[in-house]
DNA sequence: TCCTACGATGGACGAAGTCCAAGTCAAGAA
DNA sequence: TTCTTGACTTGGACTTCGTCCATCGTAGGA
């Protein structure tokens, strides 16, 4: 994660106590967290820390590519901090859990032209859902 | 539409003016209209008809498979009455402009067993994005 | 060390959605 | 047809998630 701080500098980011705690808290894999989850454990580093700030800090990481922002149950957002290597999210309709997945093969090419009514389509985001093994 | 009126009643559904307002403004092909906007829709037609109604009366809809509920820009979320013939959903990414689109093969297939840790997988949802025709 | 523009703060505000007590009415019973 | 009743509707308060903004603080260059 020190590698994103780097990144971060690198294009001008002014450092801040607050910016590294947020980072912090996004580091890892299969981290999912709501912004109010990340305002928490930012709290715990950084008791002062603003909850405006956590969502100044999550919108401009989104912005920076750095993020990616999911919406998977049309409640709060979630923040993925594997925005590097591209994938999909598959999410336990029960209680919620998420892991990121790598289907193969280009989601693109099952759409045919026919199907596309003129859009110039360039991505494809796909919640695959079903039951975890804790829950099934 | 009248036939989604049948179901509903046969389900037993008890058949009141709000209900059927609610259930005629969803009549159609890529209607993916919000709560706010089946609400004021109803409200030309039965101008007393409370917001609490029309969430109640969509939350129904939803429980009984009659609409499917998406949430493609994290904002509010947006009512599809075709909901009997499975589909997915083209966005335009600049004015979001949303089409139904029907992608060939099972969206299952691509996901591999050792990319399901576990998981029962049951659907995908996929949200194709890019430019409509009008913003490209 | 000093400056200053960029970032942080926190409280008000707004949008989307839920809850609930009280009133209304669809549809089966008589 | 009228009666009855439980399901449905109402509207306003409330919650959650997120944004805005005036003011204060500070990172980092001079």
């Amino acid at each position: 994660m020190s590698d994103l701080l780097e990144r971060l500098r690198a294009r001008g980011w002014r450092m801040t106590s607050q910016r590294r705690v947020v980072a912090e808290v996004l580091a890892g894999d299969h981290v999912h967290l709501t912004a109010d989850e990340v305002h928490a454990r930012a709290v715990e580093r950084l008791p002062e820390i603003a909850r405006a700030t956590v969502y100044n800090t999550l919108g401009e990481l989104v912005a920076l590519g750095e993020v990616v922002e999911l919406s998977t149950d049309g409640r709060a957002k979630r923040y993925d901090p594997n925005a590097r290597r591209p994938h999909q999210h598959l999410v336990c309709s029960n209680c919620g859990l998420i892991r990121d997945v790598h289907p193969t093969g280009d989601l693109l090419d099952v759409l045919p032209p026919a199907q596309r009514f003129g859009f110039t389509v360039s991505k494809a985001d796909v919640t695959y859902r079903g039951l975890c093994p804790g829950c099934a």
